[in-house]
RNA sequence: GGGGCCGUAGUGAACCGGUCAUCACGUCUCCCUGUCACGGAGAAGAUAGCGGGUUCGAUUCCCGUCGGCCCCGCCA
């Protein structure tokens, strides 16, 4: 018999259907039992009684009677007759909640060993290392999985976004042969007989296909050997990354926020049920306030009474509270910090004309953290030329990236938003590693590096 | 790189200078036809990360070590 999706039960009262899907929980009541059972569209009661048929089970045991094989996370066939619950039994927790599958006969496909910790509840009270040492199962926990239901949602928002704006989508290496762009700890690697190294951002690369398609973005990973063990920080990021020909510093701002609301308007459209399940707050974005560092700085000092008027950039602290201003004086969870020191910025950042010491450079503040960075380019060869020399590299080094700006570039700017920054915001998590289905740290690459849990059962 | 905190059954937690090391979830056995994180009765499961010290006595206090978490720094 065909399969029929767990939601699309809804439509099919009184009718025989075949699911399939893992079991979630069991609530054996003696001469019943109660399954709840998960497909990739949801979650429903099966009612399992003395004339449900058992087949694949191995062995009956004296005790169990009803399905005492079946243990959570099994993969089951289940074969059953769709029910209406009775009014005084309806969950209206669940979206299945009105009705409630029958079984006449429960197949078990793929038995699961006796699971590490209990994934029954609606959460997963685990700590961060053994939530992700258990990562294959960890993140089939709904609430888990939940988080990448975002990440999707994000993700092809972003991409609908760039499309209308007349970008087009493109893939660029991730491997480079000089370690070009400064600032960051690269990764090196071996190369067959080279030396090479992974590309900390898409941006030599996008820059360069500016001249092919005036307006690109894409959707990549980027690395960083940073030794930074903090909340917010992944050798491995995914970032979003935009790049606009023919555009001046204000319009990319005017571009970069209206991208960043589309996105937090769809994830909170089309993702409410996960959003509620983290107890995340509404996200606010009116009019988002725009500050050059300094101006931001004074801020800093006047409300928060701390002087770093001096630095380069905002501390971890001074976000946070910039963002809470921003929220009680603009009513926006979204603020945009411009104008950082040209010498703190990397090579490519054009220096406001007005003023060289600054730079046409932005950051996007999100509800405590910077999770978009970018900038007006230099597009002119020469300015560009001197701008490597002047922070102390070799134009020899950058010759493909130095020939796109030699016949002819625009002026241009993009940015780069981060994935994991963005979604561990929006739901509030603690920690940007339960904001990646694999996260990279200097500790971990799955599993972790200076242990051997080969002995864990 | 600097600082703070932590390490107790499979998981998450509690307690304590002398106990039989406690609880919840999970597991196993039994009971239960309406639960939905079902309920009830019982059982198994921990040489308290490891090493050393203090003490009559250490899981508890101290030191080291390994591991973890957090903050700062670093960081497009």
């Amino acid at each position: 018999m065909e399969r029929t999706l767990i939601l699309d039960c809804n439509d099919k009262v009184g009718e025989i259907v075949t699911i399939y899907g893992w079991i979630q929980t069991r609530r054996d009541h003696g001469k019943i039992l109660f399954l709840d059972v998960l497909d990739r569209t949801g979650l429903i009661q099966v009612v399992v009684s003395q004339d449900t048929h058992l087949r694949g089970v191995s062995k009956v045991t004296s005790s169990a009677h009803l399905g005492g094989e079946i243990s959570p996370q099994d993969v089951v066939c289940i074969i059953g007759k769709v029910n209406k619950r009775p009014t005084n039994l309806v969950n209206k927790n669940i979206p299945t909640g009105e009705i409630e599958i029958s079984a006449e006969s429960i197949e078990i496909l793929s038995k699961a060993s006796e699971l590490p910790f209990d994934m029954g509840g609606p959460t997963l009270n685990l700590e961060l290392p053994t939530l992700l040492d258990w990562r294959t199962l960890s993140l089939r926990h709904p609430k888990i999985k939940a988080i990448f239901k975002v990440q999707e949602a994000l993700l092809s928002s972003f991409r609908q976004v760039c499309q209308k704006l007349g970008c087009t989508e493109v893939v660029v290496p991730t491997i480079a042969a000089s370690s070009t762009e400064g600032g960051a700890e690269v990764f090196r690697i071996e190369y067959f007989e080279h030396k090479a190294f992974l590309t900390q951002s898409p941006q030599l690369y996008k820059q360069m296909l500016v001249p092919v398609f005036e307006r690109v973005f894409t959707i990549t990973k980027a690395y960083r050997a940073e030794p930074s063990v903090t909340t917010r920080h992944l050798a491995e990021v995914t970032q979003m990354d935009c790049e606009f020909g023919f555009t001046s510093f204000d319009e990319l701002m005017d571009i970069y926020e209206s991208i960043a609301i589309s996105m937090v308007e769809h994830v909170q459209n089309s993702s409410k049920l996960y959003l509620k399940e983290y107890g995340a707050e509404e996200i606010v974005y009116n009019k988002i306030p725009r500050l050059t560092l300094r101006e931001a700085q004074e801020v800093i000092l006047k409300e928060y009474g701390r002087d770093n008027k001096k630095e380069k950039d905002l501390t971890p602290q001074d976000e946070q509270d910039l963002c809470k201003w921003a929220k009680k004086k603009h009513n926006s969870d979204f603020i945009t910090v411009t104008h950082f020191p040209t010498a703190a910025k990397p090579f490519y950042t054009m220096p406001d004309p007005k003023n060289s010491e600054y730079s046409l450079s932005y950051d996007l503040l999100f509800k405590g953290i910077e999770i978009l960075s970018g900038s007006q380019r230099i597009n002119d060869y020469q300015q560009l030329v001197e701008s490597i020399k002047s922070h102390g590299m070799d134009p020899k080094d950058f010759e493909m990236y130095l020939m796109a700006f030699k016949y002819g570039m625009p002026p241009e700017g993009g940015f780069s938003f981060g994935l994991e920054r963005m979604i561990m915001q929006i739901l509030g998590l603690a920690n940007i590693r339960e904001a990646a289905l694999f996260p990279r740290d200097m500790e971990r690459v799955d599993i972790r590096l200076n242990v051997n849990i080969k002995n864990k059962k």
